[in-house]
DNA sequence: GATGAATGAGTTTTCATTCAT
DNA sequence: CATGAATGAAAACTCATTCAT
């Protein structure tokens, strides 16, 4: 008695099989929030993600790879950010935009969650080379599309992309030192804050 | 099997017991520095620091307390940087001296041991309420100590003392976030960086 | 979803079942020769059989089973050899095809790959007594078919079948010892072992 | 209070050590034997030894290193009857007294446990290095130490070395493939068996 | 003060086996 | 027949911490 069962599975399988590999990282990006890389077993991420330790080996080799997926999604959400930005970029004065998504980004940065995950993937980052490497791509892409857009607005006509590319960067040190400032200073007046960094995003921007 | 018994030494003793405990903090400093404080066993910073596992309880309660006293110190060299701009304050335009060091300060930070202690600090506060605690007390210190100087030198006259400390805040976090970013961006252009740094500490603090 | 049901094929179902268990068996040999019985896993065997790890239970209750399996068939091409003897027999002088045989296969024995899988069956025959019981059958049909051999040529005229019995044994043992040697002492001269060997076996088979 | 305790108990300490490190080895010993290497767990040993299971990797590093320890130490006792047997030398014929002693080893030989723990550590040498390299070691300085025996004696005056060692290992090779043969023949004639054994070395040692 | 033996709980990881599909 | 998801138990190993000496 001979069946083929033929492929038709698959699609729902992989589907399926890419959500429980999703479970798996929600679950884990949480547990890193809360208690860190290395304060966090497989045991607990696997409890939070209702499946067997023994299981989540099935969807990641090891807790390094686990550790690089987060660290490859960690950034989505500020390659987000850029695209929307880009899309709507004809609307016109780009500092004035630039400075209303940062300061939304700023308020979110102020939930100990969000800049806890960064702060813990760049103190990885700092030791593990696997990691720097995957934060590095995501953030050079987001740096270069970033510079591709002020030039395509016409801003800082005069200087050299490396240059443009500096100020993005400094741009995106000082948000991402705010961040970290936040748990250093937590109840520091937050529209001062953004008021000062819209400032110095203008002169970045602007100056020559 | 010879016994000394007297107790006048304790001066001494107290003093060599105070090395000891140094001994240790550097050790360990150096191990948290290239492996993180959850890679780092007592073991390990027994053996750097020359002395068996058990001894060091002698000195720490926990190792959490070796942590916390790390923490405590780590600011100690920013604490010397203002200290020094304090005392030669008299010689006039503080943004040049400020820039100079600061310059020097994140020529340092680009060493990843440097950075990543830093990181690896202000992630543990992001979940750890104790150390929470002595970064925010240490950092309060250093701030109020530049309010005081920049009021001192009758710069940004026209400010509450809240704003000129929201500008060294942004000086602060500026500085913290590149040396974040040179994790993520290893071989950016140092001259450049410098250079746009000092022209935004010039603005934040000579322009009201 | 295409489904025959008839069962006109049992035939060749049986067929095609019998080859399935043997790649499993195949698989399962050159796996355990690399890594052993408890180094090799059910998955490994599955990958190298081309199947999936629990399509194996389809065939095999165990992974004992598998070795139980690979134990039985194990000794079959000493077996052969016995045959094959025993076949061209007529030709005359026992003792020269013997040691033409043997030579051949202490130079099979010196390959680690062979001796490792035999030297691992022994120990696990040594505490598991399911695989001793299969090892010691299939040796004691190779050692009757053989004293019956020497009997049949006329050889050792004057011993009991007990005695032929322990001199074939004693065959048996100096060519599996050199093949556990071949592990201690892997660059013994061969030629002179196997010249040694045949003195030895002549004598075993020629002098009462 | 400076007390110094001076090292008096150095040695006292390190004998101590050294008998906690044997009763690991002790314990693991006789594990191995019922159950194999890796039938073994660190836990079995740690209960069999009378420690915790951490505690073992004070003593030694892996696993491995204990198997390592045990392969070392395995062939001393063969290598006590080499001794003894250099030892007296003098009262004349080598083949009477080896002959003596063989079957003595033989009749041990028979004893599962003994036999188990020898085909254990061929079988794990077949396929890790290290463990064949310990093994080849002993071996090597016992057969060396029998060659040399055998020329003081005078016995074999017209061969070289080489086929003097041939001869040793020849000898060897039987006894123990006479003890891998009592798991496969369990039942076979003791008194047989070391008959002919005899006979085969005087052959060997006797018969150029 | 100083050591190192000792532990127990915890870590990551592997694996034989089962079962729904 | 065939897959691969799923599990639970166990493996090797680590480590913070305690304590006798």
């Amino acid at each position: 008695m001979r069946c083929r069962m033929n492929q038709s599975n698959s699609r729902a399988d992989q589907a399926k099989s890419e959500m429980r590999r999703r479970q798996v990282l929600d679950a884990a990006a949480e547990c890193f929030r809360r208690e860190g890389f290395h304060g966090t077993s497989i045991a607990r991420i696997s409890r939070a993600a209702g499946m067997s330790a023994g299981h989540i080996y099935h969807y990641f080799e090891n807790k390094e790879a686990i550790v690089e997926a987060i660290a490859a999604r960690e950034q989505v959400d500020m390659a987000d950010l850029v695209e929307k930005l880009a899309q709507d970029v004809d609307g016109g004065d780009l500092v004035a935009r630039l400075c209303r998504h940062t300061a939304e980004k700023v308020e979110r940065n102020r939930d100990p969650a969000v800049t806890g995950l960064m702060l813990e993937l760049a103190a990885e980052a700092a030791r593990n080379p696997a990691i720097a490497r995957i934060l590095q791509r995501s953030n050079r892409m987001i740096s270069d599309r970033l510079v591709e857009l002020v030039q395509r607005l016409g801003a800082l006509p005069d200087l050299r992309s490396e240059e443009i590319h500096m100020r993005i960067t400094m741009i995106g040190a000082m948000m991402q030192g705010l961040a970290m400032r936040s748990i250093l200073e937590p109840r520091e007046n937050q529209d001062l804050a953004v008021n000062l960094l819209n400032r110095v995003i203008a002169t970045l921007l602007e100056d020559t």
